[in-house]
DNA sequence: TTGTATGCGTTATCAT
DNA sequence: ATGATAACGCATACAA
């Protein structure tokens, strides 16, 4: 606990000049600051972040704020984030807003009131014009997966329709017409981007949209067993399942083997694939993949560019990648009752 | 930006009587306290957590350390631990040892910079002695899934050597003789103890230890395809595979899938496993459950405990349970080929 | 019930 | 090249 007036006394110079060799700023005779470093050796020193924060308004931290910190996505997005600041010298803080528009906005002020020197944004809830707002603050930040428009230069952007449009297109491709779709939560964003990718490739080929072969879920495990099971009732009929992220895929996968549903001979499937869990399944399913980890650190370096002043940044935008695998077969045209 | 002194001379008080109101303490008039909190709500006043820290030597915060982001593994740990905070109303600071030592102090000390009321340490490269010398320092900690000498009431254990005899045992149980063992870095004192248990069960039965169905991985994907291949190379005959984490497994899945093997036909397998990833392959695999969750909440239990002045903790401590499910076939005597 | 004054550990301005 | 000193925003011991 011994502080910069201690260390200060024992080398017997000011507290500025301690200072001073911390920040190696200023001119300083190496005899001193030789002195002031063996003063620190010996109390073993540590200057205190808190302190120096106060002071400067600023901490030598970022601040990443998400919507829940379950799962891989979540951690591959953190570790990338952190990677990157590391060598910045930056210490990573992250916040969670829950699922409320409030509740985000009160861990960006939290984090503010930290003095993050920048921040990432993965949220799902805040309002367009609360971001334009919080861009009036001194503190910059950039926007993870999601366009603004008016902060095109600090979003980092996923074209999720053209996406979900590639992924039916290559369904679609292979003979099948009667294609569920698992989607995700109509209130976020994205997971309505996705869906409208599916609309789209459907349309594209002058095919119905039937709402029955369509079920929603919460992104996650047992909402992708729930919908596949619902729409397995309604339609069982249905050849290929578009399922809007891999854990609701891993819940098809859960109804397929309670029912003895065979992949891909009785039923095809691609799905949204962010952190590969598509590739343990087997069959491995095609995925159009959703490159979380380079969108992070693609953030963390916009961000960076941003705290160092710089104005004029294009962030990289991602394009959708079809990955081919396993989960798909070709349906023959005996077998294709469509249009 | 407004501060404690601005909302002081808006309600025509002193800095003090505003601190009062803040954090409840003394007696306040309530004309006064109701004339500080207009002045607070008008200037859109946010206490400096910061100052605030500095002023006490504490932050209403709690630091969690890891030696990785990556995964659920860390990810599931984070979220139990927040999720328990947020009833105290208390801030989840995460830091990263690394790999080494001191990287590991390093983190530490930086989140004891900050004044972190209270540590929860999942570290693996640490000392002993290490942990015993911090236990000198006043800020309270608890040890996640390690025992230490001498800080017993403040170590959240979990017997891993007995989860691997378990396994193993199971193994045996049904007719298995040729077992490998698919293990983790030997530095890693829980990869040690799952290597003991797989020893121990072996050991029981008279089942010589063959050196050859051992390898060692880091506890990954990749690692575990490799380490199996290598002994499936040595010993083509092994009848069952014991894996000491479900990462490996999930290599070893990779490694079947690439050579046609069956599981359960050709090869049988039990895995440890903490966030059910073992339940996504198919078949579903039999595991060790290695209950990280339940464990972060112990230990987020056991720190709150702590922090609130409580001297004679007895943590919890977590036994293995095996979770039967289909990866695992029983071995007729014909063709048992063992001792 | 409220105000004054001091300290927390830094940085930064202005002298010297 | 170095020192004195005033912030930074809050808590708190002591007065009143």
């Amino acid at each position: 606990m011994a502080s910069i007036k201690d260390v200060a006394e024992l080398a017997g110079v000011s507290k500025a000049t301690v200072s001073r060799v911390l920040n190696n700023t200023g001119q300083i005779k190496d005899a001193t600051r030789a002195r002031v470093n063996m003063a620190m050796e010996k109390l073993n020193y540590r200057p205190s972040p808190l302190a120096k924060s106060l002071a400067t308004s600023s901490s030598n931290t970022v601040g990443l704020i998400v919507t829940s910190y379950r799962g891989s996505f979540f951690s591959e997005l953190m570790a990338e984030v952190q990677e990157m600041m590391d060598s910045q010298e930056k210490f990573l803080l992250v916040g969670r807003g829950k699922r409320s528009r409030q509740s985000e906005q009160e861990a960006i002020l939290k984090l503010m009131d930290m003095c993050c020197d920048g921040l990432i944004l993965h949220t799902r809830n805040m309002y367009d014009e609360d971001l334009l707002d919080l861009a009036q603050k001194s503190t910059p930040f950039v926007i993870l997966d999601r366009e603004v428009k008016g902060l095109e230069n600090r979003s980092v952007v996923y074209e999720h329709a053209e996406a979900g449009r590639l992924a039916v297109e290559h369904l679609i491709a292979n003979g099948h017409r009667k294609i569920a779709c698992l989607a995700g939560p109509r209130s976020r964003m994205t997971a309505e981007l996705r869906y409208a990718g599916y609309v789209q490739a459907l349309q594209d080929h002058g095919i119905e949209v039937d709402e029955g072969l369509v079920a929603e879920a919460d992104y996650d495990r047992v909402g992708g067993r729930e919908a596949m099971a619902e729409i397995y009732q309604r339609h069982p009929d249905v050849t290929a399942v578009y399922s809007c992220s891999e854990e609701m895929c891993v819940g098809a996968f859960d109804f397929f083997r309670e029912h003895n549903i065979s992949v891909p001979d009785d039923i095809s499937i691609v799905s949204f694939d962010s952190v590969s869990i598509c590739t343990m399944l087997t069959p491995q399913v095609t995925t159009v993949h959703f490159p979380i980890k380079e969108m992070a650190v693609e953030a963390a370096q916009v961000l960076v560019s941003l705290m160092s002043g710089e104005q004029d940044i294009q962030p990289k935008r991602f394009a959708p990648e079809l990955r081919l695998r396993d989960s798909v077969r070709r349906l023959s045209v005996s077998n294709n009752n469509a249009v």
